[in-house]
DNA sequence: GTCTATATTTGGATAGAC
DNA sequence: GTCTATCCAAATATAGAC
């Protein structure tokens, strides 16, 4: 069903439209970003919107789509060969949250996150089931390892991943608010090293 | 200078605006609670709120104050005292910041933060300064005393209180999002503590 | 101090010519 | 597909009668 010749393509009107969206919602939320400012950074009317797109629900919709499909690519490791070598999985996991942290359009998708978290429920579910579940899923099964291989003290793996993981968001939040008033990230270029240091010692 | 007679007592409709629009801001937000909404929850018109305020701004700048101004009542007592007994100041600061997590008072104005933060440069700020450099101070203060009294094992004093924080400041955003959706909280009801007893297993 | 009336702006959305 | 024109609703704010 192509809804017209250039829809999908680079140059296509709509694709225009999706990237200027992305850009005002990532900066202003959903009500902060209005289809009348979409319109005039697309440089069409807004009239003109309607035709790719049913309505500002409908573009919101295509750009949180995005939030959660960070490129993790976690699951598709074998988590217990890693874990059975215990730091270097804490490391591998904690240098992948510190990728997303920095790639700017995964930071751009988790500044749209935090706007919108107390706002939209749905993104509010989202949130506690991929970035906290998932997450805690994949650690406590690397903890787990561990533990089995008396690597590791043993401990309830799901405090464990906890704790692992809430010092991971808070950097990342951290980062997230001093760039986004261009402020340097210097002090916390390190923390996620430091964090891994830190936790290692802490359970080993 | 009095503006009216009852503008600081209970009854007064001044007190009462600041008592809608506190409601309204913590749920929807700046943008998201309209003057027209707050005029009707007080059971006024609109054009009344501008006897009592100069516009909506000024009301939700006497809002967001509250926002800092919760008791943590850490810097009147003697820190160091704590900290000799180890343990207990962990537990004491934890107990503090859960007090407040689930203080009802305390909860709005969080989530007013929490929606805020991505589109309020000052609030941002003070973000940064009370609920992280402020809280990072007295906990270093604590875990350099304990050190010295080789209470615990030996580290950078602002990285353990990074970590520390952390996962109190994350255990207070999952309860403030399960509570915004009035789920239960009761699977994190002890994180708090579980918190402090992993993490004093950690560093004595 | 509150009300009615009104000004003004902004935002989402549609109709119909081109 | 885009434009002009237009509509409608919502929101902030002011003026002036009571």
């Amino acid at each position: 069903m192509p809804e017209n010749t250039t829809s999908n393509k680079k140059g296509g009107t709509k694709e225009k439209i999706l990237k200027a969206s992305r850009a005002l919602f990532c900066e202003y939320g959903y009500k902060g970003a209005s289809v009348r400012k979409i319109a005039s950074t697309v440089g069409i009317r807004e009239s003109a919107i309607y035709n790719h797109y049913k309505n500002k629900e409908e573009i919101f919709l295509e750009v949180s789509k995005e939030i959660f499909s960070s490129p993790f690519s976690f699951e598709n490791e074998d988590i217990r060969e890693l874990a059975l070598k215990g730091k270097p999985f804490l490391h591998k996991f904690a240098m992948q949250y510190k990728l997303i942290t920095f790639d700017k359009s995964n930071e751009n998708m988790f500044r749209l996150l935090m706007i919108e978290l107390l706002q939209n429920k749905e993104l509010r579910e989202q949130f506690m089931s991929e970035f906290h579940d998932k997450n805690v899923k994949v650690l406590s099964e690397g903890f787990f390892v561990m533990m089995q291989n008396n690597l590791i003290r043993s401990y309830d793996p799901m405090i464990i991943s906890y704790e692992f993981l809430s010092t991971l968001f808070y950097i990342r939040l951290q980062v997230t608010l001093l760039r986004f008033d261009s402020l340097s990230t210097n002090s916390l270029s390190t923390q996620f090293e430091k964090h891994v240091d830190f936790f290692w010692e802490s359970i080993k």
